[in-house]
DNA sequence: GCTCATCGTTTCAAAGTTGAACTATTCTTC
DNA sequence: GAAGAATAGTTCAACTTTGAAACGATGAGC
């Protein structure tokens, strides 16, 4: 990816350049590595991964601990099929429950259970502590402000692909 | 994981403040998103993704388009399970050939073939292009900079973790 | 030169994720 | 109010990724 670094705009792609390179492998290996990093201990604690985890805390964080599939979706970037797969799961440990909604049948709200919160609660405090010790505690606050803009104008960009 | 943020440090875990807030949901959005993102053209062009991509693109830097099983785990941030596997994949398209290292009966060479360095060179640049609409086209010089040491700091500390 | 731990890699079964096809419901528009 | 488009979710089959267990090969200690 770096190959012909001097080529002049007509003949061909830009390769990255050195600076270029210098956060790029990086950014993906990290894009690889953290989400791995963070489902290890969420396994061994509750078997579940951060994906799920995303799912109950945005629950938690809703109006009546309930919001519909695709909300749910859009809060933790899934897929629908994926979201549904996961649900099911969930639902069948006892931590949600879907609901019909009656006044569009198409819609299943999904409700996170007591069972649910507690199994929040007990993990929580330990996820969180480990996203402030392989992220937080390795950035200056200069740092974690730069990182918050970059990573919103990213996620920008991405999603208005996606949609577009 | 914001909850209780004037807890102090004696009643339980240091939630997230807004600022961190404001870096975190972007970050865990971004480590799916940008993937995904990347995948999906390569997929629709090549049947490959991004981690297939990089393992060819790996090999077709090193001396002799050859790596083992091991340095190319290592480069790529792979599971050897999952390594095995997608050099199955790879050699079942005759994109890379196994090869076994005669010094050390153990190790697996890699080799990619012409017809994966044809491949490579078809669907390069318009990578490339994708990694700089996504990201770089996004971002200021500064911002690629602090991207890169941000990236660094986190990576060098994930990889410490797996290994300690 | 044994023995035993370690290394590099593969295989295994289970689980997760994928896009596409499908069902059911609601909205539009004429 | 009927026909067709659009929306919300689910299911399907194919594929990928996972951790654990297995494998043979090599090195280290004695």
């Amino acid at each position: 990816m770096t190959q012909d670094p001097a080529s002049d705009p007509t003949s061909g792609p830009r390769w990255l350049d050195e600076e270029e390179m210098a956060a790029w492998l990086p950014l993906i290996h990290l894009a690889h590595a953290l989400p791995q990093a963070l489902d290890k201990p969420l396994r061994e604690e509750a078997g579940i991964t951060q994906i799920y985890y995303a799912m109950l805390a945005t629950l938690s964080g809703a109006p009546d601990r309930t919001l519909n599939m695709g909300e749910l979706a859009r809060f933790t970037s899934s897929s629908p099929s994926r979201l549904s797969h996961a649900v099911s799961v969930l639902e069948k440990r006892g931590w949600v429950d879907r609901k019909q909604c009656t006044d569009d049948r198409r819609v299943q709200f999904v409700v996170l259970t007591d069972e649910g919160q507690a199994l929040l609660d007990r993990v929580a405090p330990g996820h969180v502590a480990r996203v402030r010790e392989l992220v937080f505690d390795r950035l200056s606050r200069e740092q974690v402000r730069s990182l918050g803009e970059i990573a919103a104008a990213l996620v920008g960009r991405i999603d208005e692909l996606g949609e577009g």
